[in-house]
DNA sequence: AGCACGCCGACT
DNA sequence: GTCGGCGTGCTC
């Protein structure tokens, strides 16, 4: 007999096994024991015997069937179901189909994504026994501090367990005991949250202005699926979220909130916490697999109906998702750096599409293949031009400074940007100085033989940090001190170029002695909770400049903060990348948007040695429309996205001339492809602009143009028969439109 | 990726 | 004769 639903008996099971090596990217049939008939269903984690060893792997039915076409005798059986229920859907199953084809990756990580993290290392729910209310205490118990401890326990039974109640509200555990011994108290094993829901501030709905009320009800009525929030800075998209989260909540449908890194958004979470309580999951990076596992099952379970968290969260497995959002809709975080190197905005579009909900994207700055789109009318667009309580947008000023050099002005602040950051901090207002690298000094080079000290493993120069006085790869990690005399030549003429953030704080705590500092980077968000603590220290005015790196560029709202500057707007342009004007764009206009956040009124100082680039001058103008349509002539003169498509082939292998010769031959081999395609073209093979990294190198092929799915999987196949007798040596990066090319 | 099979050189 | 070197190829 088979489980309800339809008369079939399947005989055998499809399975993919959890193992990373693309050579068994295949779905391996089994037979279905006769005991597991009844209960085996797409999505099981399974464990199966693989390979000449027999060694039991986990594995996850991807298709049942009733007769199996190839050799039985080669057939071996399902050793047992894993779990109580399937982790994955038959509708999961067209996702992952999905991505395959798309990201070029392997069924094992589509999967991965899909289920919990930790599941297949034996993580389960929490058990615990807490406590509820039986007898009311009388007698000789019938005073302090047990009728205490029972009203306690009645008003909230079953949340807490003996030392969680003694802990939080103070009462002797022996009291506890004795209220268990005379039965007034019981416990019950439960299954119990690993994360605390009970505490948040309450942040009650705010009501709308009229652009909000508009962009609201658009989206709400409107017939399309796919809408894009183009909005100011500042104008009060978040309002607008909560409001048609609050919507899909009233009709019971379920909402998706995605931001680009849920920890770099503390206030995000704040307001969607203070609104909905504990009927919200929060997903963040710094959460244990335990943690994400209870969220995992509380959305399973329908307990929760919204989610609020990175990318990944768009994998959460909601029965009927209502509503997609995302925030900050140009973020480079969106496209994921590791397998499947998937596209969050590509993702969730076509979630909407296969589950017929809304899909929101929201940004000041939306990214030039979104724009693009709701420009053709596959996007619906929605303006916001004012900012929310019609605060107004920051002046903006620029200084150019190879005058600054000119007039013999060498500091790391013009004389208009001291002048003006004088002024705030006499006036008590807050300044944020943003610099887009970490560390004291970028590279420290010999003035008598040019020597520069670059990183053993690494084709890049080592970073000084001042902090622990030792040189820094940002690639690896690799750290060495610095010597008194150069290396190479000898002399003591070792000089420190090139500024970051350490050195504009010691630069600030020079001329300006009293004031107090804080600093955002990688550096000094690295612990648990740093992020939070600087943000709040900040907030509340325990000190008066922040300077950091693009972390600080997101979301932030500091009311007191009424300049910020910008030391040195070039730094992102001159990347070797396509969308570096466009990721200046967006970071200059982000980073000014944190300025004025109140009736203050805000001024933005923008120091940079290319004034005349469109990047700066339309940020500088708030002219978003004005980028764009540049921009978009660049994009289209050079055939780049959003008119094509990239693939990147880049291999990485520690011995450099096998990964020559590997290499092109495989760009022989594409080349032959793809000679009938002329619209197609392949770039390379050439040494990445980063040609080491951790003693690896680096080369790469660069596909551009337009792809069809066939198209791209044909080439995978080309890739992977190219180099299936070094893979274990020549390491393989296949990244459909990556986020740089470097 | 593992793991076993297999076809050649050094050894008790 | 046989122990074991790691090259080759397969995994339902």
């Amino acid at each position: 007999m088979s489980a309800e639903g339809g008369d079939e008996v399947y005989k055998y099971a499809g399975v993919v096994v959890n193992n990373d090596s693309i050579m068994v990217d295949k779905v391996f049939t089994y037979e279905i024991p006769e005991n597991m008939a009844e209960n085996v269903q797409i999505g099981f984690r399974v464990k199966v015997p693989f390979g000449r060893g027999d060694k039991l792997l986990d594995g996850f039915i991807m298709n049942l069937s009733e007769e199996y076409s190839g050799d039985v005798n080669y057939i071996k059986p399902l050793r047992r179901l894993c779990d109580e229920f399937p982790l994955f859907t038959p509708r999961d199953l067209k996702l992952m189909d999905f991505m395959k084809r798309r990201y070029l990756c392997t069924y094992i990580d589509a999967i991965r994504l899909l289920i919990p993290t930790g599941i297949t290392k034996g993580i389960t729910s929490r058990v615990e026994s807490v406590l509820y209310i039986k007898n009311p205490p009388g007698g000789r118990l019938e005073k302090s501090p047990y009728t205490e401890i029972y009203e306690k326990v009645k008003n909230e039974n079953g949340v807490y367990n003996k030392t969680a109640l003694s802990r939080k509200f103070n009462f002797s555990l022996s009291s506890i005991n004795t209220l268990l011994k005379h039965e007034n108290l019981t416990t019950e094993e439960v299954v119990v949250n690993r994360l605390d829901h009970r505490e948040y501030e309450e942040y009650s709905p705010k009501i709308l202005n009229p652009e909000q009320a508009n962009a609201l009800e658009t989206i709400l009525t409107g017939e399309d699926n796919k809408y894009l929030i183009h909005g100011v800075t500042g104008s009060g998209k978040t309002e607008v979220y909560l409001h048609l989260v609050e919507n899909m909540l009233k009709s019971g449908k379920d909402s998706i909130m995605l931001v680009p890194e849920i920890s770099l958004t503390p206030q995000m979470v704040e307001r969607f916490k203070g609104r909905f309580g504990r009927d919200i999951s929060v997903f963040h990076s710094k959460m244990s697999d335990g943690e994400r596992f209870d969220e995992w099952m509380r959305i399973k379970k329908g307990k929760t109906k919204i989610a609020i968290g990175a990318r990944s969260a768009l994998f959460l497995p909601f029965k009927n998702p209502g509503i997609i959002i995302m925030d900050e809709e140009h973020e480079s975080s969106y496209k994921s750096e590791s397998n499947p190197k998937y596209d969050a905005r590509e993702i969730a579009e076509y979630m909407s599409a296969i589950n017929g909900c809304k899909l929101v994207f929201g940004t000041a700055t939306p990214s030039m293949d979104t724009y693009f789109r709701s420009k053709n009318g596959d996007i619906k667009l929605i303006e916001i031009k004012n900012r929310a309580d019609n605060a107004k947008l920051p002046d903006m000023e620029l200084v150019d400074m190879r005058e600054e050099l000119a007039n013999n002005n060498r500091s790391i602040f013009s004389s208009r940007l001291f002048k003006v950051m004088d002024q705030s901090i006499k006036k008590g207002e807050q300044v944020i100085l943003f610099l887009n690298r970490r560390g004291f000094s970028t590279f420290v080079s010999c003035r008598k033989c040019g020597f520069v000290y670059k990183c053993r493993q690494c084709d890049i120069t080592l970073t000084y940090h001042k902090e622990d006085n030792l040189m820094h790869c940002h690639y690896c990690g690799y750290r060495q001190p610095v010597h008194q005399k150069c290396p190479q030549c000898g002399s003591s003429y070792l000089k420190y170029f090139g500024i970051g953030t350490e050195r504009v704080e010691e630069e600030v705590k020079k001329y300006f002695p009293s004031v107090k500092t804080l600093r955002m980077d990688m550096d000094t968000t690295r612990k648990k909770n740093s992020y939070i603590n600087i943000y709040e220290s900040f907030k509340a005015g325990e000190a008066q400049v922040l300077i950091g790196t693009q972390m600080i560029a997101k979301g932030l709202d500091f009311p007191n903060v009424t300049l910020v500057g910008v030391l040195a707007a070039d730094l992102t342009l001159n990347l070797p990348d396509y969308k570096s004007s466009e990721r200046t764009f967006q970071l200059l206009t982000q980073v000014a948007g944190r300025a004025g956040r109140s009736n203050k009124g805000g001024r933005v100082i923008i120091q940079t040695y290319t004034p005349d680039h469109y990047s700066i001058q339309c940020s500088m103008a708030n002219d978003y429309d004005g980028f764009y349509n540049k921009e978009i002539t660049v994009r289209d003169n050079m055939n780049y996205p959003p008119f094509s498509e990239i693939i990147n082939i880049n291999l990485n292998c520690a011995k450099e001339d096998l990964l020559i010769k590997t290499i092109k031959e495989l760009g022989e081999k594409v080349k032959f492809f793809l000679k009938d395609r002329k619209e197609i073209d392949v770039l390379g093979p050439c040494p990445c602009a980063i040609s080491k990294i951790k003693e690896m190198y680096r080369w790469q092929i660069i596909l551009k143009g337009a792809f069809d799915y066939g198209l791209a999987e044909d080439i995978k196949d080309v890739v992977y028969d190219s180099l299936k007798n070094v893979y274990t040596e020549v390491k393989l990066n296949l990244d459909v439109n990556p986020n740089n090319l470097i």
